[in-house]
DNA sequence: ATAATAATACCGACCAGTCGGTATGTTTTA
DNA sequence: TAAAACATACCGACTGGTCGGTATTATTAT
């Protein structure tokens, strides 16, 4: 019980900021902004976070470790099913944090400009091409995939995914996101099936 | 020849935006700063554009008819030949114009929020989202692709368009975008190809 | 248990500087 | 000379961050 109402008030904060960068974007939010929105003085802010950007990087991070849980345990008998079912995921991300998603754009954005937040943003991206990649040799392994270039396949399946998560965020009635995303996979994998 | 110098110094004020966009982004780049880069005063400034905002609409304008040119003329023996060749744009893209591509983001994050450039960014790529299905409703008739869903199919390339140019925007040195689109598109013509 | 002490959490006024935009004046062009 | 093009000076609102000070909680001594 030491520092519950401590953690309640970090807690309020990074919610506050979650809603005024996505509101505002990281620029225009301004610190004013997040404390008054989290209920909470200036010198709360900076008594948890050293900077402004500080907390931009702590929800990144947050992010992350939620992509990172989604992935683990959706293994199916077969690779090409693995992927598809894997658009699964979308329904379920796009629901779950509705509001969260143009922080997304946020992260990228800052990312294009700062080192710091580019290590934290895009550095990741090839730990999921990684993943991707040891799914694809597996699949050749098990006979269900032909012989592609590994990495080559796992960097389109990450562009389609990346793709298909930015047009759902900047155009979420655009079209059914799920329905796409399933067929895109299914045509992919149809593409490098033996 | 009236307005020559006029001509001359908006154009100016419009490089100079670019620049300041790319480094800065829009909401970190000043007025001022445009300004100064385009040797122009904010008189001036105000004098060719009503806004911030206007400036930032009118390179916009500018980027989407680029690349409408530059989808003109391609069309090569077989549809799925034709989108294959498309991937030959990237490095066109990429090189020519190096400096503008973290613009797109601003785009992007932009469009997110305000209504008025969400009309002007996203509304075109259901423009190009059609395109791609009448390319495919012809390959289809053409004999080359089996029976999908046009506009599902559509989707799935532009889906990729957009991950593989977010991919190349933020991480340039990550991979051989231009092999890795040419492959990309190959395996999803073969899991279409009939 | 309680008082004393120390550490943490929090407050809000304040600073120096920046922002987009305007008002007004000067120069160039037709 | 009238209008268009450009320059300069300026405004009020707002920025991220600091700082002196105050509650609140945890630790230690008695």
């Amino acid at each position: 019980m030491t520092q519950q109402r401590a953690e309640e008030t970090r807690n309020n904060i990074l919610d506050a900021a979650i809603r005024r960068f996505a509101i505002s974007g990281y620029d225009a939010a301004s610190v004013d902004d997040i404390c008054s929105d989290a209920g909470v003085s200036k010198g709360a802010f900076y008594h948890h976070f050293p900077t402004k950007q500080a907390i931009f990087l702590a929800l990144l991070d947050g992010w992350l470790r939620t992509i990172d849980a989604g992935l683990e345990g959706l293994r199916q008998p077969t690779v090409p099913e693995t992927f598809v079912h894997m658009t699964r995921l979308l329904p379920v991300i796009f629901a779950a944090a509705d509001d969260r998603l143009p922080m997304f754009l946020e992260f990228w954005t800052q990312a294009s400009r700062d080192e710091t937040v580019w290590q934290a943003t895009i550095a990741p991206y090839r730990h999921y091409r990684d993943h991707f990649a040891n799914l694809i040799r597996d699949g050749i392994a098990e006979g269900s995939l032909k012989q592609v270039d590994p990495d080559a396949a796992a960097q389109v399946v990450l562009s389609l995914a990346v793709g298909l998560f930015l047009q759902g965020v900047l155009d979420p009635g655009g079209a059914d996101w799920q329905k796409i995303g399933e067929e895109s996979m299914q045509i992919i994998m149809n593409g490098m099936a033996k």
